[in-house]
DNA sequence: AGAATACTTAAGTACGTGCTTAACAATTCA
DNA sequence: TGAATTGTTAAGCACGTACTTAAGTATTCT
């Protein structure tokens, strides 16, 4: 009960799963400034190749990362679409946070306040 | 070299891992119709007590729930400005690597094209 | 005081994650 | 063809995560 919402559910779960290492976020960070190969990737870390491309699994099956192989290189580019998904998610969680906070400040402030009803006017 | 944001780095981790989870996720969702206590938190999953307290550690570890124990309950609530940390880096990744997509789309369209400095005018 | 409520702590277990090294396969270059 | 480049597969290891049950503590109600 109150799991409808499986398959974004799924994906969400490896999306925000893919994002919660920093060498994967420095992966997708260098991938905005536009593809680049397996071990193009990797070069900046110290770590081993296999470690990297493990790393690129993770990012490709959660959708942040789309890769394709043209001869002997990978080439790796970022998918903004899944990026968005991600945001998306977070902006309505804080949207309906924050909404329900101003409602909370402008009932507490209430220069015009707005039809107490539920306050007894003794 | 490379890991410089060392302080934020590591939030973004804890954020990111902690919404890396659906029953956590579900309770964010929860909080965002307003504060709540635990065992009101724990109603809707069929999980001991114990297993949601240890969630709601992670999403408080991470900044994204604030809790406050008054006389025996204890109160949780979102805390928006974390949401809006993570919403925010995945806002720049998404707008770094749509920038460098449009910039490329309208190199392609070329109806106008930019000062071709880079293409041999033969 | 005694019983009910609302957590909290501790300990254990199964499974997942992030790495490693070693060995292999596929392309391209000389 | 043989050698270098680029990536892949497999296995293993240390540590982390998501639960569980059992037994506690602190508050509040009667």
């Amino acid at each position: 009960m109150l799991n409808n919402s499986s398959t974004a559910d799924a994906d969400l779960d490896s999306v925000f799963q893919a994002l919660a290492d920093p060498t994967r976020r420095a992966i997708l960070v260098r991938l905005c400034e536009g593809p680049a190969s397996v071990s193009e990737l990797a070069r900046p870390f110290a770590m081993s190749l296999p470690g990297i491309v493990q790393h690129l699994q993770v990012l490709e099956g959660s959708g942040l990362v789309r890769t394709e192989k043209i001869g002997r290189v990978r080439s790796c580019s970022i998918e903004p679409a899944t990026v968005r998904f991600a945001e998306g998610w977070l902006g309505a969680r804080r949207t309906a946070a924050e909404r329900r906070l101003d409602r909370l400040e402008s009932f507490l402030d209430s220069d015009d306040p707005p039809t107490n009803s539920t306050r007894s006017t003794s």
